[in-house]
DNA sequence: ATGAATGCAAAAACTTTGCATGACG
DNA sequence: CGTCATGCAAAGTTTTTGCATTCAT
């Protein structure tokens, strides 16, 4: 049995042939962060006959079950990531699209000292740099 | 001479009945950020006749200028906040909806420092904290 | 006068939903 | 087998665009 298979198992979730390729593809991508679209090409030239719709379905599901993160960057769609279990933030070169992750220790302990400050427990947070290569 | 005319006019833009209102409304709203929909409303509800359309282009135009900055909060719509000079963060109060602004001068400082890191210059950035009210 | 801005409706882009068919457990 | 998932197409949302008309300078 498949690694998929438990996976989706444990997240209460029917195996079916296009929630196990979705995760797959999610699982093998080096972007890390697939829109809809880009898991609906994938699946098209991987050959798989699976629609849209049920990639928007599945992913959503994905989200719930907390095997996945949405992200609402610019840009109309949301990209998709799979849920690895290490937080990050994310830089996103505004050239060329392209997502970076990284993680900062200060950063993350300023935001809670702010919420703090104002009286509030920080539940979740969402930080995004929006950069361009330097010109030299 | 109105107020606005002279900042539609410094922003280079010609003064027109829509862009007056518009930047009228979002300088008289009290919750600091509007959808294109609030906007619209608002104007309806003023019994101006203004089209749908037209408060996209010119919030647009607003953002191009430097005068207003588009949000992509949670996810579906934009909202649309004045810039009044002064940078600041978001916290949002995940169970009321309200939002708090805030700014930290060494979160600003280690944005910068995290995207030279990479070999970028950081264009924009987009924080926002999501808290709750502590519990006592 | 002349070029830009507007309103309307139509189109685009992204996402969700209804329904009949098919697959999972 | 009963139920849930799927595919397709149709509808929903949010935002943009084409075009004739109106408006600002």
């Amino acid at each position: 049995m498949s690694e998929q298979n438990v996976e989706l198992r444990k997240a209460g979730l029917k195996v079916t042939l296009p929630r196990v390729k979705i995760l797959s593809i999610l699982e093998t991508d080096e972007t890390l962060h697939l829109s809809a679209e880009d898991v609906y090409r994938a699946l098209i030239e991987a050959g798989e006959d699976v629609g849209l719709a049920t990639v928007y379905r599945v992913l959503t599901q994905f989200e719930t079950a907390g095997l996945v993160t949405r992200h609402n960057f610019d840009g109309g769609h949301s990209v998709f990531e799979l849920d690895r279990g290490d937080h990050h933030d994310h830089m996103v070169d505004m050239e060329t699209g392209s997502v970076i992750e990284f993680t900062n220790d200060q950063i993350e302990r300023l935001q809670h000292e702010i919420a703090e400050q104002h009286g509030f427990d920080l539940i979740d947070h969402n930080l995004v740099l929006y950069v361009r290569k330097k010109k030299m």
